[in-house]
Formats: C-alpha cells, sequence, structure tokens
DNA sequence: ATTGTTGTAACTTGTTTTGTTGCAACTAAA
DNA sequence: TTTAGTTGCAACAAAACAAGTTACAACAAT
C-alpha cells in the first residue's frame, strides 16, 4: 500500500510551473517530459489542479501559471488537490456483523482515533510551502 | 487512494482476540465472522500479526491470543505488521528527466519532507494503544 | 486558415486487493 | 490410533484501480 504517484508528480508539476512559466511556456508536454510520465495524464494532474485553484491553465495557446503566492500553497493542498479522498483515508470492510460487539461498534471506536492520524498527517503537509521547496530547488537550476 | 481494509480489519482482529480469547477459542473463522471477511484473509492477517510478535496462534487445536501487554501494543504496531511498506509510503514516477533541474533533485528534495509527514503519522499512531480500544469497546460487550 | 495546445472520452495494460478452493500438516481428544 | 477441527499455504479468480495510450473536438493566437 502506497501513496499513488500522483501526489508526488502533482508536486513535480507545480514545481516545473513555478521554475519556469516566466521564461517560457510550460505545457503538459513540457511536463510530462520532466516526469518522465505522459501529457493526458499531466493534464488530468493539470485540471485537479486548475478545479482546486492552485494554477491557471491558458485554453487554446496553452501553458500553466501559478495561481497564487508560492507561501500559501503548502503539500496539503496539492495532496487533497489530486488524492479525492479527504474523509475517507482509512477504510473499512464492509457490513461487519452487528451481532458481535466489536464488529458492531468498529466504526465508531475507531473513526475519531483515524480522523487523528490525518489530522497530523495534514498538520505536517501544512508546514511545506512551494516557496520553500523553490527555494530548495533553486541551488540546481 | 486509500489505506488497505487490511489495517482496520487488523485492528478489528486484536480486538477480537483482545476480548474474546480469555472466554472462547478465537478462530479465523470466528473472527471471518465478526469482521465479514474471509477465513483464508484473516489467517493471512494472523501470520503477519504473528510474525511482528503481537500474537500467539496455537497449531493443530487453533485460536490467537495477545502475546504482550496491551497498553504496549499501538496502532503503529498493527500499521507496520500488516502494511508492508515502512519506508516506501509515497511513491514516485519512475525515471524523472535528468536533463531537468527539477526532474533531477526532485527526489532529494522532497524526500525529507515526506519523511516528516510519515513520522508525524507514525507518532500520532503510537499514541493509541490496544488497551484504550478495549476500554472504549467494552462499554458494548 | 494554420498551428499548437487543452479537455475529454474510450480503451488497454499492469498491479494490487480481496475472495475462493483445495489440501497437507498439526494437535487435542475420543 | 483414529477423528475432528484448525492452521498454513499454494494456486487461481474476480474486482478495483493506477497509469498509459489513442483519438479527436474545441479553442486561441498568429
Amino acid at each position: 500500500m502506497q501513496i499513488t504517484s500522483r501526489f508526488t508528480v502533482a508536486i513535480h508539476t507545480m514545481l516545473c510551473i513555478a521554475s519556469f512559466s516566466n521564461t517560457r511556456k510550460v505545457t503538459s508536454n513540457f511536463i510530462a517530459q520532466s516526469t518522465n510520465s505522459n501529457p493526458v495524464i499531466i493534464r488530468r494532474i493539470l485540471g485537479q489542479l486548475k478545479d482546486a485553484g492552485l494554477i491557471n491553465i491558458a485554453a487554446g495557446v496553452g501553458g500553466s501559471t501559478i495561481a497564487k503566492p508560492l507561501t500559501v500553497i503548502t503539500l496539503l493542498d496539492i495532496f487533497n488537490a489530486v488524492e479525492a479522498i479527504n474523509d475517507n483515508f482509512f477504510s473499512f470492510h464492509e457490513n461487519p456483523n452487528c451481532k458481535c460487539p466489536v464488529g458492531k461498534n468498529i466504526h465508531t471506536i475507531l473513526d475519531e482515533h483515524l480522523d487523528d492520524i490525518v489530522q497530523s498527517m495534514n498538520k505536517q503537509m501544512q508546514q511545506v510551502n512551494l516557496q520553500t521547496l523553490l527555494e530548495e530547488t533553486e541551488p540546481y537550476l
């Protein structure tokens, strides 16, 4: 069980746009080459990032730009944009036996604790913003 | 993207053993009925829990028991037992373009931050032990 | 008009999770 | 020593999902 590569590809995508959109047109094809992925895969991710309000996409002529100040975009924003889970990070087996006291209440017992885990993950993801990542990239540019 | 139900089924399994093993024989079949799963699925999970040293399984005659004090077994122990990831919770797309400064360094840039996220998740999982969960279950027994 | 791009649908491929069947090995008890 | 109930495991099937691919209409600047 792993978090999909979509998350890190989306971060990679955001970094490409942030790094290059002021000097060249950043198309799905360009990003696909940098990530070693596929333009259509990237377009799907770009669409999600746009729906989340993180980027703008130029229709027709092409190319994407960042839609917000880099300091306010965090890993959590990107994660939520491309991983449509939010409330169901952990999954349960369906229809546990309601005649068993454990089976009957497993959801009630676990929900709060699992939510705490998600919250602590979210909190840590919020600590990292795009500006920071970009600064860590810049020595290599 | 969701964490597999194996995790919550494993917690459910541990709770069944903790709740019932002193009054009856807790077999894979019994647990399968409580979780609405399959005895073989449960046996696979039981095997992982045993390998992690969390339970004992009686060969031949059958039935499982908890192998450690309930207070020292945490959700993290169970998670690590059944989700064989540990170091690769987040995944990357393979072979990013090493000619692109972002592609070339994406791993270096992200690894530490992603590890922080995993660590904060682990830390929260360690906050919840089986004893606590059992006490929360007991009102329903 | 032409060109390059996006958005999207439809399909394929590969992997993983979950379920299932079958059976040898084992242990306690009859 | 047989019997009954159970585990461990292999092999396979089914379902779900991630990722890749092909194709094409819609679009906007030149």
